[in-house]
DNA sequence: ACAAAATGTAAAGTAAACTATACATTATGT
DNA sequence: ACATAATGTATAGTTTACTTTACATTTTGT
């Protein structure tokens, strides 16, 4: 799995809404700081469901808050 | 994880181009068949960067092949 | 300056997402 | 009818996605 080709924009968007904090945004989803510190910084990739969840706190679809740059080019 | 919460219409979507196989879309987004097959039975949620493949596959966004209802509802 | 909050790092454990292999059943084409 | 292809089920192993816990560092507000 490529996870270094998966880029987001949360922290961006944290920002964007109220200055959220990991923790809110952990509590919102339903996982923990860490899984979003990690996340955010691309140390993994999301399940399907978590980007979903993140997606639906943002109010934005899946595809503006991560892109995913194939390396098959 | 919710993993019942998840739906797809990845079936329908192989069937719509061209009748692809499980086996077609598995070399396809670069997984095993018996991955394909986990994840059309909703045995378990693709990772997002799978997704991402996936969507690709068929030209379509994610959040037109996968839905996820909100159990907090 | 100082306390609290926010963020960052690490590590070990658990569960889920996959892979590989094998066999069975069903569907398709001739 | 028969061979092949497609699908389905099972299982064990590996890797990744998370959780928990702890501590460190940086940032923020007064």
């Amino acid at each position: 799995m490529a996870k270094n080709e998966l880029t987001n924009r949360i922290r961006r968007l944290r920002f964007d809404n109220g200055e959220m904090t990991q923790q809110q945004l952990a509590d919102r989803v339903g996982v923990t700081r860490q899984t979003i510190i990690a996340i955010e910084a691309g140390k993994y990739a999301p399940s399907l469901p978590l980007a979903f969840k993140i997606a639906r706190a943002f109010g934005k679809p899946i595809e503006n808050i991560f892109k995913y740059e194939d390396e098959s080019a």
